[in-house]
DNA sequence: TAGCGGATGATAATAATTATCATCCACGAT
DNA sequence: ATCGTGGATGATAATTATTATCATCCGCTA
């Protein structure tokens, strides 16, 4: 049914062995301080299995560092993901966003300046209407949100690389 | 190339027409007073071609109504959304979410206890390998997002109805 | 038209995140 | 191995988004 639609967990351990190993060698690479704060960031979040949020990864990481600041935290995962080590699940997490469509479509959002764009993409729908569930999850209602990035941000993006 | 992915902004605007024409009815069912406050910020949203946030429908109303709260936008906007006459783009606004697996895979979200989980979806990939650009949005590195109800959440739902 | 109950406006409170800044420590040079 | 420097951290304040509180107001039914 749904089973293999699931990234086993299994798989995903084998991931996090892999990625802390590396994880020093491209800190070094990208000139960053290797702190054992940072590593246990690294260490916290690729070992979890969901997808937590700062708070979440604080409270495990103060396990082994009593005096780790949250600010240290929320940091060191921007950190993260600026370096591709790590990524947002929702570039919308700052403030909500609503649509006054209720007719079922889908939308784009690009992940650097948070522009959304309705989109109208049967296929999404036909592919998902194949199927009741997904990974547990019940499909009715769903909608689909594409990350991307926007034609401006693009070039942008370029300038400053 | 990718003009017809795009929901024209005709359509919307002739979809507008129609919701608000119906809504003061629809409140009525729902036993909602017809506040102008409330019409004001459903025609706000409804005419929006982006999908603003709270701060943003609460500027173009002011201009009708100068002493409109933001406080009531916020809650209006949640009672359109508890109603079915609107919805927020993103459940995940509250806080972010990261995650440590930066190979290319998508997302499951419950839309009401915000659970994530990782998916192998390849036909998604497939989906969008095929083309370069959405919506003049570019999809290197793109993620979907899938936004859905997990089974504990469904079956609550259901008895809350 | 009266009056009830939901809706609003003003404001405080909460939550998440970011900024500030003094101290600290990882790391390359010595 | 030691030193000096610049980035990293911890403590804290500030900001931003959102929600709660509560007295007043007004849409709606009788």
């Amino acid at each position: 049914m749904d089973r293999p639609t699931l990234i086993s967990d299994k798989w995903r351990a084998g991931y996090a062995a892999e990625r802390l190993a590396e994880f020093t060698a491209r800190c070094r690479a990208r000139g960053l301080a290797i702190t054992p704060q940072r590593v246990a960031v690294m260490r916290v979040l690729v070992n979890s299995g969901d997808h937590p949020r700062a708070e979440a990864v604080f409270a495990k990481v103060r396990r082994e560092y009593p005096n780790i600041s949250l600010a240290t935290v929320h940091r060191t995962l921007e950190t993260l993901c600026a370096i591709g080590e790590a990524r947002k699940v929702t570039p919308l997490h700052d403030s909500a966003r609503y649509d006054g469509n209720t007719a079922p479509h889908h939308h784009v959002v690009c992940v650097r300046c948070r522009k959304i764009r309705d989109i109208e993409m049967p296929e999404f729908s036909d592919l998902l209407h194949g199927r009741q569930t997904l990974g547990g999850f019940q499909l009715l209602g769903c909608s689909v949100e594409v990350h991307a990035l926007c034609r401006e941000c693009r070039s942008a993006a370029a300038k400053e690389a």
